[in-house]
DNA sequence: CGTTGGATTGGCT
DNA sequence: GCCAATCCAACGC
């Protein structure tokens, strides 16, 4: 199958909350035959520097440093003590700014994915951040991973979800900042995350000081 | 140094 | 709906 041309340096090299909603449609892609695995985005988050919500609000760690480096690279993180979620680095180099791919719909290796993931509803496979890292095999090995000209994972330009259907909420688990509406769905897609968008009524002071 | 809680998920009440 | 699993970054002392 095709999925059109790859995309470039410069789609990543712009504000997350540009790049997010972008995202959707587009298709990501990892390994050969017959570890190929292929997924359509569907659902994402958008996290700036100036965020109280996102990784790099306090600064450089050793830990975000790769969401400072250049645009088109994969952040992969590690939390819970058990998962790894996956981003898309964006913005110029020293801004420390990404995009959380949340759930995708699985397009090729759904047996691949069935086997990693111990579930085969293709619902579930990559419906939410950890699953779709599992899914895909993603973990700190790929911290750094260059989506543009690596190939370890390669994202192509697919078909971008036209703007009226693009959803937007707050983002899943954050509570921080919720007024930032920065969560990217496709409305109605069936293979969106089940997370539940922080209401306004668990706002909690994002201000230091 | 010790404590706390997280960009989550799956299983159980 | 609730909670455990299980690591580690951030922060307070």
């Amino acid at each position: 199958m095709r999925y059109g041309r790859r995309l470039p340096r410069s789609f990543f090299e712009r504000p997350a909350t540009l790049v997010a909603p972008d995202l959707l449609g587009r298709v990501l892609a990892r390994g050969r035959s017959p570890e190929r695995v292929v997924g359509r985005i569907v659902e994402v988050e958008a996290y700036m520097e100036d965020d109280p919500a996102s990784h790099s609000f306090r600064g450089r760690t050793a830990r975000n440093e790769t969401m400072f480096g250049p645009a088109g690279h994969l952040y992969v993180y590690f939390t819970y003590g058990m998962h790894f979620c996956s981003n898309v680095v964006t913005g110029s180099v020293g801004e420390g700014s990404a995009v959380l791919l949340r759930a995708l719909e699985p397009l090729e290796g759904l047996e691949r994915m069935a086997l990693r993931r111990g579930a085969a509803d293709p619902r579930r496979l990559c419906a939410g951040p950890a699953r779709l890292a599992e899914a895909f095999g993603i973990t700190r090995d790929l911290n750094g991973a260059d989506l543009v000209r690596g190939d370890e994972i390669l994202l192509f330009a697919g078909e971008p979800t036209p703007r009226a259907r693009v959803e937007r909420t707050p983002r899943v688990g954050v509570r921080l900042a919720i007024d930032r509406r920065w969560r990217f769905l496709v409305r109605g897609d069936p293979f969106v995350s089940q997370g539940r968008p922080a209401r306004p009524d668990e706002v909690r002071d994002s201000r230091r000081s």
